[in-house]
DNA sequence: ACCGGCAGACTAACCAGTCGGTATGTCATC
DNA sequence: GATGACATACCGACTGGTTAGTCTGCCGGT
């Protein structure tokens, strides 16, 4: 136990991060106070403003790690060796169980982000974005070599998956009838039907 | 000019909803304040807490109208005579235009409900219910019919397209390529097509 | 004379961030 | 292997600023 950690042995950066995504998915961001995150890291606000600039240094922190978790998941499913209607299928599922796995980081992801000061916002934004035409150059692929309709642009298509994605902390129960890889195919095939010729 | 209006004869209790609306939507419930509200008003807090008990008053009203609102409009389209696909197409297609027609509500919404009191929340989601269990009839009966496919499951088709309309306030932009109405018919046909047998 | 409609000063609570202080560990030097 | 210099990790009281809601009272209409 040499330092920054305790006795579960998670170093101190690590355990207010945790504790910060759970209040603020919990409460919001502005309702969770800078005291209770340290409360619930086991330590006092000395150790956060050591470790971070500011509450809102967290808060883009907890958006950092889940956009660089799911870039790299989205670019391994595009890239691999497949057909496109399949790789855009495991992609479209992927996205859906992981998001489900850390629905707490997708909850502050869409009801806080707005909280950020405009140039950690327009960090996030571009991050996404990339996120996004990654996405979106998937399934112009498959419409390029026509196993895809063209009938809709393919931005409009990538909104309309993302949005149910979003949507999913607002709805999904780990407790209900539905295991989340059940959801992610019955997502993934919606998308798939509706981009059938 | 008799009582609770100015001289453009707006009644105050109004200007103050048309208010709160739009710095809900600008800046969030928390990180409006009170006083930012009246002064967009062209009032003062005596007036506020004369119509309305808190603020957080304020904000319910906003739900209860635009709830009303949809609701109204869903009923009227599912109620029409017309084939279920043709009627459905238009509830779609309905709500993406009143959505976008009404951005502030929607980002509002779906970014501030969690700041509801508990019983107000669960009066909201119980107005929320019913309109979406309307929805999920439609598609249920087209799927009795066989116009439509039973490969998913209603609930979750109905989630599917209210996530991309809860999303519409991420991304669409008046001044973007598409128009409030194409970005509807787009929608509606993909979900149309993501139902087709 | 009374009352709805409103003004605006006031209060009690809260909160992000600061700062001086302590304890523990590391490393160079003798 | 003792000593001192310095750094890292953290504590917790304090500050300056903000905020929702209250309360007293004025004002104009009936």
């Amino acid at each position: 136990m040499s330092k920054a950690t305790d006795q579960n042995g998670t170093p101190v950066p690590q355990r207010l991060l945790a504790a910060a995504t759970r209040l603020f998915a919990e409460r919001g961001y502005d309702r969770t106070s800078v005291q209770e995150i340290v409360e619930a890291a086991g330590v006092t606000k000395g150790a956060l403003y050591h470790y971070f600039g500011s509450k809102e240094d967290l808060l883009q922190e907890v958006y950092a790690r889940v956009l660089r978790l799911q870039q790299e998941r989205l670019d391994a499913f595009a890239n691999a060796e497949a057909p496109v209607e399949e790789r855009l299928r495991d992609a479209a599922a992927d996205v859906v169980v992981t998001t489900i796995d850390n629905l707490d980081d997708a909850s502050i992801f869409f009801r806080s982000m707005h909280h950020l000061s405009p140039e950690k916002n327009k960090q996030v934004r571009v991050e996404r974005r990339r996120y996004h035409e990654r996405f979106r150059a998937l399934i112009e692929e498959g419409q390029r070599s026509g196993v895809f309709s063209s009938a809709t642009p393919a931005d409009l298509v990538v909104d309309y998956h993302f949005g149910s994605v979003h949507h999913l902390s607002t709805w999904y129960r780990p407790d209900g009838p539905l295991s989340r890889q059940e959801v992610a195919d019955h997502l993934a095939d919606l998308l798939l039907r509706a981009l059938r010729p």
